[in-house]
RNA sequence: GGAGAAAUGGCAGAGUGGUCGAAUGCGGCAGUCUUGAAAACUGUUGAGGGUCACACCUCCGGGGGUUCGAAUCCCUCUUUCUCCGCCA
């Protein structure tokens, strides 16, 4: 979330940037700028009063040790209203803060100032574009075709054990996932990331902490028993490491990457653009995460989209990177570029990476922060992206490498599937 | 799941009602010594709020309570350890 002091110092900055977001955070800043500044002023009176009941105490205990049993139980007596005052005070203090926080929690971050304007993702703006979209035969046939004709991913057999949107990978299909999964991991690891293997579900805290809640309580499948929530993302668990942490500046850059299954409720959004493997319930993701100096946090955001076009070189993909419009841009992020691999036998662009800065939005709310070479603490910057998710990736490859023989595996992948052909 | 023990600063570990934000040791930082380093010695070293800066306030796993006063007593939750049971 955003932090107040920021707030106060950069308030109309912060209300013209948010409105690029179509985010009318006029009326919610004020609020905000004067429950805080309430806040304060109990919390000012609330101190003095515990100041001076703490120096009664005092006063009392000495008395009493000097055996002047009379006079201490004369100051007893003026305690009284001191304690009935601090214990008002203090519930005032504690409505303030709750009514603070909850409006900080639910105001976005500040979009970075190259982010543009914009209403959804037809705004989005197409900064970088590279591969050749190869030209299929005529019976060419999207991925849920293919998977059925070489029997490579059941989406019925899932929905008998679960239900719509969890397929059953099978055989070779099986297999080319597996082998993504460990290629991705492998190019991460080689690029510097630690990797980790994670818990799938979390406690509420984490999903604070990286603001998925309560901003999207609904995404989230809640286990209710045990009050746990299945991650929709890795970043969830991996940034979560650092709740609460002092790092050192000398830690920095902290890159981590994680291979999880994702679980998102997907609530509401049904229909003809989700057939497939296009969206669903559970799917792989291999996540980079990186906690950065703000003063390097952009040329990490850099490093990181290199990175992953470095990855979509090599499996060879046609695909192009977008700079999210305020519209379209995630709630907890100042700046998202979504990577799009083009499908050629839907003819549309699949969404397989979303590289983010989150600046200290999620710091703030995670009490991230590091020592400064002054010895000062900060807080940190924390950035994320996929690397990548799994099931549209591989609709990308087996649409794109369709022949009339056989889908083809990308000759990269083929020392971790064994196998050069789906046929 | 049953029984018991415990949770204190970066770590280890004292502290059972006031003078405790907390002894001591280790670690970290700065200095003395040294050609340099190590050792030794000296000093320093938690976080948050608040202030121009002080003052002051809060925090000893979380929450609540008793008390003029709580790290210390009570309740509750969570976590960890030991034993038993079950089990991939």
């Amino acid at each position: 979330m955003l932090q107040v002091p920021f707030i106060r110092e950069n308030k109309e900055k912060v209300i013209e940037a948010l409105s690029k977001r179509n985010f009318a955070a006029d009326e919610v800043i004020n609020e905000v700028l004067s429950v805080d500044e309430e806040r304060r002023a109990i919390q000012a009176e609330l101190d003095n009063t515990l100041a001076e009941s703490n120096k009664l105490s005092k006063e009392i205990g000495n008395l009493f040790k000097s055996g002047k049993k009379e006079e201490a139980n004369e100051l007893k007596e003026k305690t009284g209203s001191l304690k009935e005052r601090s214990k008002e005070l203090n519930e005032q203090l504690n409505e303030k803060t709750q009514r603070l926080s909850e409006l900080l929690y639910n105001i976005p971050n500040v979009p970075h100032p190259s982010v543009p304007k914009g209403n959804s993702d037809e705004d989005n703006e197409v900064v970088f574009e590279e591969g050749t979209i190869p030209q299929l035969e005529a019976e060419s046939l999207p991925h849920w075709e293919l998977a059925k004709k070489y029997d490579i991913i059941d989406f019925e057999l899932g929905t008998k054990i679960s239900g719509a949107g969890f397929p059953v990978y099978k055989g070779k299909g099986a297999r080319l996932q597996r082998a993504l999964i460990s290629y991705f991991l492998d190019k991460n690891t080689a690029a510097g990331y630690k990797e980790y293997q994670v818990p799938h579900l979390v406690n509420e805290a984490s999903g604070y902490g990286t603001g998925q809640l309560p901003d999207k309580e609904g995404q989230m499948y809640h286990v209710t028993n045990d009050d746990l929530y299945l991650i929709p993302t890795a970043e969830v668990p991996v940034t979560n490491f650092f709740r609460g942490e002092i790092v050192n500046e000398t830690d920095f850059p902290i890159c981590c990457t994680a291979y999880t299954p994702c679980f998102r409720r997907e609530a509401g959004s049904y229909g003809a653009h989700v057939r497939g493997l296009n969206r669903l319930h559970q799917f792989d993701k291999v996540e980079i995460v990186r906690v950065e100096h703000p003063d390097n946090s952009y040329n990490a955001l850099n490093g990181m989209v290199e990175h992953v076009k470095g990855i979509l070189r090599e499996l060879k993909l046609p695909y192009r990177i977008l700079r999210l419009c305020g519209g379209d841009l995630g709630f907890t992020s100042a700046l998202t570029f979504d990577f799009e691999v083009y499908s050629t036998a839907q003819e549309k662009w699949l969404e397989i990476s979303s590289v983010s800065n989150f600046e200290t939005y999620q710091a703030n709310r995670l009490k991230l922060r590091f020592k400064d070479e002054n010895g000062k603490s900060q807080l940190a910057h924390t950035l994320n992206g996929s690397a990548l998710a799994l099931p549209r990736v591989l609709a990308g490859i087996i649409e794109n490498y369709q022949t009339k023989d056989g889908i083809a595996i990308p000759e990269v992948l083929i020392p971790y599937t064994g196998f050069d052909i789906i046929d």
